[in-house]
DNA sequence: CCATCTTTGTGCACGCGTTCACAAAGACAT
DNA sequence: ATGTCTTTGTGAACGCGTGCACAAAGATGG
C-alpha cells in the first residue's frame, strides 16, 4: 500500500469504515470488468477472488452500503457498479489540478485512470516559465502565478502535488488557501494542513523500502540455517545475507558517519 | 496510503509489526534531514512531529528495534539512521528492474528517491522494439526478450511493473519465474503470485477515489443542514448529496458500458 | 405448495494497532 | 552524593478490522 493517510483519526464517515472505503475502488474495478463482459450477476465468492480479498470481508463491506444482493443468486453487477460509484462520489464531475509537471506530473496527466472515473484534469500547473503553454497530454501547461485564479474559476477541490519536496508545502498552502480541500501528495514530505483538509500520500521510495525489508528478511531466513551449522565466532550478529557488501556497524560514540551513499534527498523541512 | 499489501496474512516478521515497518522509512527520512543539519540528538516528541506521527507510537516503534534512546536526552540521530537503515536492509545494494517504460516508467527511472537509498536501477525493460536502446534517465532501455537474462545476471530480486494492466500479470509471471521475489505494481490489476513473493500495489486512481469519497461527504454534510430545513417528501431513501448530476442506475440488461477507458484489467483467475 | 439448495447478511470472537499514563533511567546541577 | 528534571520504554486498556460460522432469505425444481 502505498500508503499513508494523514490526520483524521480514523473517523468512520457516516458509518462506513475507512478500511471499507479503501476497498470500494477495488470492487468497482472488478465489477467494471465484469460489466464489460456483460456478466449480469456475480457471487461474493467470485467477486472477492477477482478483487483479491476475502469473501466474508467483501460481504461485510457491501452490508455497510445496504442490502444490494440477492440470496441464492449474488449481486447484480450493473446495479452494484452504480451504487459504489455513487457512494464514492464518482457520479459527479471532479475537476483536478496537477501541480508540478515534471516526469511524474506528465505521467499523471496522461494516466487513463484519472479521466476514467469522473476525474477531469482541469489544469496542469508548473512554476517553470519555459513550460507555460506547452501541451502535455493534450493540455497546455499554465504558470503557477495563475494557480489561485484557475482553482476558483473551475471550482477545483482536489489537487495533486507532483513537485519537488522543497516546494511542496508552499504549493500545498497556496492550494488550500485557494479553496482546495483534498490533496494527493507525491512529494516525499509531510504536509501540514488545517483541519478539514484531507491529504493522502503516495511515496514510491517508501514502498520500495518496505519491500527491501521483507526481501532482506527472506534472505536472512535462508542464511540462518547455514549460519547455524557454521557456528562461527561471535561476530556482529547482523549479517548481510544478500549479495551486497555489509557495512560495519560502528558504535554511537564513534564517528561512524553513515557510510552508505545516502544522498541528501531530503528537504529543509 | 496508497495502499495495499497482498498475501502474507499480517505476518509480523521477526517480531517487528508490519505497521511499524511501514513507518520506518518515514522516520528515516526525517532523521536524514536532521543529520544533514548536523543535529546530534532528537527527542521522540520532536521526531514524531517531523514525521507526522504520535510520539508514543514512535517510541513503541523504536522499542521493537531495541533500546537505542537515552532517557532524559533522546535519540542519537546518526546512530538511529544507521539502525533503521540496517533494519530495512538499506545498507546493502538492491538492483531493481523497471518494466514498462511509458510515461510512468520513465518518471520512476528518473526518480531520485530510488537511487538515494540503496536502490539501483539495474535495467529498464520495455516490449516496444522502438524503445530498445533509447536512453531514459541515462539508462538505455532493453527489450523484454532479455528480461530473464538481465535478472539472473544482475541478481535482481525486486521488480517494478509499470506496464498497462493487460500485460501486467504476464510480466509478473516472467519476473517471478526468473527469480524476482518482490514486486512493486503500478498497474491497476490484482496480481496473483506464488507464496514467498511479496507484492505491493500503488494505485493512483484508487487514491483519488478515496479522496473523492471524503470530498463528497464534506460537501454532503454542509448540504445536510439545508435539507433538514426543507424536510421534503420521503422519496427513495438513498439521495445523492452532492451537486453533481447522477447517472441513471441503468439496469442489468442495458448496454451501459463502463464509460471509462479502463483496460480489461482482469485476469482469468 | 413444499423441499432443497445456494448465497447473502451478520453475530461473535480474536488479534493487531493505537494511545494513555506512569514508573524507571539517566543527565545535570548543586 | 543527592535531588531534581527530562525523556524513554512499556504495561494495560480500548477500538477497529478480520474472519469464522451459521441462520435467514430467496431461488429453483418437483
Amino acid at each position: 500500500m502505498a500508503t499513508g493517510r494523514t490526520h483524521r483519526p480514523a473517523t468512520r464517515s457516516r458509518g462506513i469504515p475507512e478500511a471499507t472505503v479503501a476497498r470500494l475502488p477495488l470492487y468497482l474495478r472488478a465489477l467494471t470488468a465484469l460489466s464489460e463482459r456483460s456478466v449480469p450477476t456475480v457471487s461474493s465468492e467470485e467477486l472477492a477472488a477477482a478483487a483479491g480479498v476475502n469473501s466474508a470481508k467483501l460481504r461485510k463491506d457491501f452490508s455497510y452500503l445496504g442490502s444490494y444482493g440477492t440470496r441464492g443468486v449474488g449481486y447484480d453487477v450493473e446495479y452494484l457498479v452504480y451504487q459504489i460509484s455513487r457512494e464514492l462520489g464518482l457520479t459527479q464531475d471532479w475537476p483536478v489540478v496537477i501541480v508540478g509537471i515534471g516526469n511524474l506530473g506528465a505521467a499523471l496527466a496522461g494516466y487513463g485512470g484519472f479521466a476514467s472515473r469522473g476525474f477531469r484534469v482541469a489544469a496542469l500547473i508548473d512554476a517553470d516559465p519555459a513550460m507555460t503553454g506547452r501541451p502535455v497530454a493534450g493540455i497546455p501547461v499554465q504558470h503557477s502565478d495563475d494557480l489561485e485564479k484557475i482553482i476558483s474559476e473551475d471550482g477545483v477541490s482536489i489537487g495533486v502535488i507532483a513537485t519537488p519536496a522543497g516546494v511542496a508545502q508552499q504549493v500545498c498552502d497556496r492550494l488550500v488557501a485557494a479553496g482546495v480541500t483534498s490533496i494527493l501528495n507525491f512529494a516525499p514530505t509531510v504536509l501540514s494542513v488545517p483541519d478539514g483538509v484531507d491529504v493522502r500520500k503516495v511515496d514510491l521510495s517508501i514502498e520500495l523500502q518496505i519491500l527491501a525489508f521483507h526481501e532482506q528478511r527472506k534472505a536472512g531466513e535462508e542464511a540462518e540455517a547455514e549460519a547455524e551449522a557454521a557456528a562461527g565466532a561471535g561476530v556482529v550478529a547482523a549479517s548481510a545475507p544478500g549479495a551486497g557488501a555489509a557495512v560495519t556497524p560502528g558504535r554511537k560514540g564513534t564517528d561512524r558517519k553513515g557510510p552508505d551513499g545516502d544522498v541528501p534527498a531530503v528537504m529543509p523541512a
